[in-house]
DNA sequence: GGTTTGCATCGACGAATGTCAATTGGAGGA
DNA sequence: TCCTCCAATTGACATTCGTCGATGCAAACC
């Protein structure tokens, strides 16, 4: 798997329509919305996604680091937010660099209402 | 307790300071954050705010129903979400009526990148 | 080919989470 | 006062989650 973003949950890369505060969440949207958020939901992986944000790519042997963790744990993180379609990862050369996509972010915001 | 908001996660109502794109976040500011997150990062408390949100005021015991969750488990999660500041309970009568916080989630928003 | 290097996966463990039945606590109404 | 009703709390349980050591795997270097 070249670009590692996984088995992205299933999203049609907007969480879609009315944002939270306007109509009642159906039970579907609010699945999905719920997994994405989670992903965000840990210090750690809120702190991954900020460095990688602010920095436009970073290699994974620059976040152990960083965020004091071990490598599988590190590696666990970046799994679990490329699943949440929130960075995505390519691997060149030797080491893996990742980003975050900058639409999934915006999907989030806008349904919740912005 | 009247107002019911609990024991509010520690917050300077603002999750403050700048976005997670624009700087790497810091320890404090993303476990806060992430305890906010946290709070939205379920299913049914995602549809109870949303219901709520769109209703403008409802009472506890107008979410069994919709939710399909028993009235502990409503309780729990209104508890939750008034603890992380997103939604503020007031009992008048015989009933608790709830309410979104709409800067708290304005704050989300702007704490991700709004 | 053999060695090193970077990252993913596995297995295990303790901690946190979502859920409900049972109970408690208060506020209203008789 | 007693009874009813709404909601919070408690206790228990199964599940999920965050973490790390150990291992696996593939690409790069010698």
């Amino acid at each position: 798997m070249a670009t590692r973003q996984g088995a992205r949950i299933r999203v049609e890369d907007d969480l879609c329509c009315p944002s939270v505060t306007e109509a009642p969440l159906a039970e579907p949207e609010a699945v999905e919305l719920a997994a994405v958020l989670a992903a965000l939901a840990d210090p750690v992986r809120l702190r991954l996604f900020s460095l990688v944000a602010s920095q436009g790519e970073v290699c994974s042997c620059d976040l152990e680091g960083p965020l004091d963790r071990s490598q599988p744990t590190v590696s666990h993180h970046t799994r679990v937010l490329a699943e949440a379609g929130l960075i995505t990862g390519e691997k060149r050369g030797k080491w893996t660099w990742w980003s975050v996509v900058p639409e999934r972010l915006g999907a989030v915001r806008r349904a919740l209402g912005g």
